[in-house]
DNA sequence: TATAAAAAAGGTGTTTTTCCTGTATAATTA
DNA sequence: TAATTATACAGGAAAAACACCTTTTTTATA
């Protein structure tokens, strides 16, 4: 039986090697070999035909080359390979990020063995697979339904991370060169825009988001 | 041959599955069950004795019940159980937390599979394992090199995780039945104890020593 | 270039936070 | 038992944060 090859990007070995094992018990695949990053998966791409799998499970949070960047490179320079996101990540931007960009699934780690393997299949005979979460997902955004996703600009992102400092407003001010009026217009329309009520919640969507990393 | 048993605590399911799968093939161990966070954990071992094994493998960011606190029970608890820390976090803190509890090993995410096994053996059989971080961190500590620890009892942890919601403070005297002038007291006690200035000094703190988790 | 939109800044007032200095009381300990 | 310590609480003042509404300046663009 001719089996589908599988590549897996961790940068978390032990956790490539396990799964790579578990993928390795699915009757229909075989894991050509697991990479660190992304870097390490284009090297290997562009060593030999030979390295280039059917599908490759690809974490998001990486150094070096994420999974974002890495997928990207992949549907742009080889649209056979299927890509499957797999990341402990729920957050709706991520994902649709990492389907912008040509994913095709995308799995959270949370989920069964039986559903990887399922997953798998789906992708290597049908070419998608998407859990519900993801397909609701797809749908409010076609759909225009669902929350419309929130774009801060480069200032406000300058904002939002010395909000996270324990600096005053007055001195994030006297950094950012601008008025304590303005950074208290900032403020405002960030209190509005991200639907929170004070400071504290400004330093907690920062970090959900990613825009700090404590 | 009688073998080790093994139990796996982490809220990502496919990853405390493959890493079942993995500890499975050692030749001394076997994996009693996998728990999705600390509560789970707590009660298996008190349904039955059957439950209790000789070695856990503990994720340290769970939901419902972290590692620190899961590790905590068990080791008051259950003394012949040896805990093993298995975390992507490389931070001093939070490490030297996992030991204080009564972790007996701390190992990275991103070890070799061989690696794992090496510790198990030492775990189960020796009754301790240290990455050689683990030990240089381990001999700053005893030398008083390291910064001493600071210790909150119970009503401030549940004070600083209420701080790090958006809460005012009358609100958070309101919950915790007490005076808002006695809330001030606890908040200038913690900002002198914690050295930072004010309550986003707070709930970075808390964050960064999962007394909150965002 | 006229004009609409966005960014920056100002005015004013309220609420919350922060920072003091104290008092009372129960528990701990010398 | 006396002293110490920890906890709960109070008053008041100054600083910071928050809210809302207006005006000026830039920027984009039709």
């Amino acid at each position: 039986m001719i089996k589908y090859s599988v590549v897996i990007v961790d940068d978390h070995t032990l956790l490539s090697q396990a799964i790579a094992a578990m993928v390795n018990t699915f009757e229909k695949f075989k894991v050509l070999y697991t990479c660190k990053n992304g870097q390490e998966l284009v090297d290997q791409f562009s060593s030999s035909p030979k390295f280039i799998p059917d599908v490759v499970l690809m974490d998001i949070n990486m150094p070096i080359m994420n999974g974002i960047e890495t997928t990207e490179w992949i549907t742009k320079n080889h649209q056979d390979v299927n890509v499957m996101a797999l990341s402990v990540e729920d957050e709706d931007t991520t994902i649709l990020k990492m389907l912008k960009v040509g994913a095709i699934g995308y799995l959270l780690k949370d989920t069964e063995k039986s559903v990887l393997e399922n997953a798998l299949v789906e992708i290597a005979e049908n070419g998608f697979y998407h859990t519900k979460n993801v397909t609701n997902l797809l749908m409010k955004s076609l759909s225009g339904n669902g929350k419309e996703e929130i774009i801060l600009n480069d200032r406000q992102v300058a904002f939002m991370k010395h909000a996270c400092s324990e600096l005053t407003y007055k001195e994030i001010a006297d950094i950012m060169c601008l008025s304590p009026k303005t950074i208290d217009g900032y403020r405002d329309v960030l209190f509005t825009k991200l639907n929170v009520k004070n400071r504290v919640g400004l330093v907690m969507y920062a970090i959900k988001n990613k825009i700090y990393t404590p």
